[in-house]
RNA sequence: CGGGGAGUGGCGCAGUUGGUAGCGUGCCUGGUUUGGGACCAGGAGGCCGGGGGUUCAAGUCCCCCCUCCCCGACCA
């Protein structure tokens, strides 16, 4: 295909398409061409090898699923409208498959009922189905795509950190034969619910998780599980006393700060009032699962916003929803533009819950709503003139904020998340009564830990990792084939003849051989076409043979060398095995 | 779900004041060519995203709907 396909913008996916490795089928549905679905086996075939290395066991699940486990673990609902759902000619509910921890606790409570059966870990490599509001990028975020996921089951948590760590440990290995950087994160588990996890994440600009490295140490976190250190207390002391000022004509933070640098009265001696020194009240209002609506204040610094993503990851189950003008007219005591830590908390007149950024340091002094239109107050001593109900981190993240382990800078980077390990714990054990008799005949409810690993978005990124303009450059544990034969020049027998033996003899001998023998097609014609293919070695077959050489490519670094007929196969056989 | 852009042969695109659809590439046939996207000749291929309307006449004008892409929201 010489053309992109206009509707691909990252790079991964348009070559994917272009190179005929994969095709849109449906929204968010690729259908695996013969290239693509070769390298799909061979990423699943890695994947497949370390799971069971680790002690893993495959098995297979349907894709279709009946709604009774999901209704008893909540999900039924909890996924929401990401879940496809659907009904049979009687009416009955099914899903398509999101991810199954229902379906394997309940298979492992068929199965076993003795701590002797444990630990255990069970996997499978299936399509699943999510209806994704954007799928984006082709196989990036499909709404149909296919996922490694395994599970363990263990008697106690000491049991479960074993089995999370082994995942863990064949998941670094994983990447390391796919060849894909990646960097794991300490992540917030969202709607699986469960304690620990962390996140596997090629890092790489079109990805959509943001996440933050320490430039020092190895602390690296996702954005919405980042927690910053508090800062030492502050002598307040010699701070003066706190005073309300008219502040007129005040609309933002900026034009605040603006104004106590030009007043005489409000100047500091010694140096410029930034909005960082002033205390910025947000309020919200969490909806909590049970429809109960509460609000809440958050008290930032000024020069940061509240990030909704990590606000919503911190309060979880609870939703985020806006409080809005009737909230405001019906808690006349906050002055909207004005709200000030000293009308908030629930031992204050309004009640409202009121949580501090943890960059709020115990005597520090703040500029800040006075809870009238049209002041401020300056001077406000944390500690010393008003407390909080507490301490939230949902503050923005920014680079070269400080790394919560060696207090270092942190600097920000994207990813694409690959896999997923979690520490579930007994959420699913528990609603789906599955438990074994320990050494006392006593039930033990069995812990559980989660563990995914995209697929197909695993070959995305790989290829996207490795790419160039040109064209896909695929690392021989993935190659659709080890080695592109081109026959190139005028067709005559000896050419022919040559290309055939070389395909033959190192197909006879384990290379996979893709042999470009098309007539009538011109050489820039099958160059350009072997390069955006991207096999590893290509091998021409031309003008040389007259002369009993061959011309032998390396994709990846465009090194050419001529070879030897005689030569050629153990010259590609050894390239194959160094590279 | 909000904002922006776009739907015309496989792919990339053009289509004027409304007049019955064209270009490039790819595909098929024949011939010439053969180390970096060759050339000549002939050919096949289109419910112009869908529905409704205006009109003698709609790819083009009007209304409704659908889909795709990008940004945001959401999301292992």
């Amino acid at each position: 295909m010489r053309d992109n396909p206009v509707d691909a913008e990252v790079p991964s996916h348009r070559l994917l398409v272009r190179a005929g490795y994969i095709r849109r089928a449906a929204p968010g549905g690729y259908t695996w061409l013969p290239l693509g679905w070769r390298v799909y086996q061979h990423v699943a075939e890695i994947i497949r090898q370390e799971m069971d290395n680790m002690g893993a066991q495959e098995v297979n699940f349907p894709a279709m699923l009946p709604r009774e486990p999901y209704e008893a673990s909540g999900r039924w609902t909890d996924y929401g409208d990401n879940l496809f759902r659907l009904q049979d000619r009687r009416k009955v509910d099914f899903l398509l498959g999101p991810t199954h921890e229902e379906m394997f606790t309940l298979l492992v409570k068929d199965l076993y009922s003795s701590y002797k059966d444990l630990p255990l870990s069970l996997y499978q490599i299936q399509t699943k189905f999510r209806d994704e509001a954007r799928p984006r990028g082709g196989l990036l975020r499909g709404r149909e795509f296919s996922m490694k996921d395994s599970y363990s089951f263990d008697i106690d948590d000491e049991g479960l950190q074993q089995s999370y760590d082994a995942h863990r440990n064949a998941y670094v290995r994983i990447f390391e034969r796919l060849g894909l950087p990646f960097a794991i994160v300490s992540a917030m588990s969202g709607a699986m619910g469960g304690s620990k996890s962390e996140e596997f994440l090629f890092p790489c600009e079109i990805g959509e998780d943001t996440f933050v490295q320490c430039t020092k140490c190895d602390y690296s976190a996702n954005t919405e599980a980042v927690r910053v250190g508090a800062p030492a207390a502050i002598d307040s002391k010699s701070t003066p006393r706190a005073q309300v000022f008219d502040t007129p004509a005040t609309p933002t933070i900026q034009t605040l700060v603006d104004l106590f640098n030009s007043r005489a009265d409000l100047q500091r001696k010694d140096r410029q009032w930034t909005t960082a020194d002033t205390l910025k009240n947000v309020v919200v209002n969490l909806r909590h699962p049970d429809g109960r609506i509460e609000a809440l204040a958050i008290g930032v610094p000024g020069d940061r916003e509240v990030d909704m993503k990590r606000l919503e990851a911190q309060v979880s189950p609870a939703e985020v929803v806006p409080f809005d003008d009737t909230h405001f007219a019906a808690q006349p005591k906050l002055v909207k533009g004005y709200i000030g830590p000293n009308a908030l908390g629930l031992a204050h007149s309004t009640g409202v819950r009121y949580l501090l950024d943890p960059r709020i340091a115990d005597g520090s002094e703040w500029i800040t709503g006075a809870n009238a239109a049209g002041k401020h107050v300056a001077h406000l001593v944390h500690g010393r003139d008003f407390t909080a109900d507490g301490v939230i981190d949902v503050a923005e993240v920014r680079d070269d904020d400080t790394c919560p382990s060696c207090a270092s800078a942190l600097i920000i980077k994207r990813g694409i998340e690959i896999g997923h390990v979690f520490q579930l714990g007994q959420k699913y054990a528990e609603v789906l009564g599955l438990s074994v008799l320990d050494k006392n005949g006593k039930a033990q409810t069995v812990t559980m830990g989660s563990y995914g690993f995209g697929v197909s978005r695993a070959v995305a990124a790989i290829a996207e990792a490795t790419c160039d303009d040109i064209g896909l450059r695929w690392p021989h544990a993935i190659a659709p084939f080890n080695v592109h034969i081109v026959m190139a020049g005028k067709e005559d027998a000896l050419i022919t003849d040559t290309a055939n033996n070389l395909a033959q003899t190192l197909d006879s001998q384990g290379i996979r051989v893709l042999l470009d023998d098309r007539v009538g097609v011109s050489p820039g014609v099958k160059f350009k076409d072997a390069e955006l293919i991207g096999n590893p070695i290509i091998v021409v077959v031309g003008r040389g043979a007259a002369n009993g050489v061959v011309e032998v490519r390396d994709r990846l670094t465009g090194l050419a060398s001529e070879v030897a007929i005689a030569d050629a196969v153990a010259h590609v056989k050894s390239a194959c095995a160094t590279s």
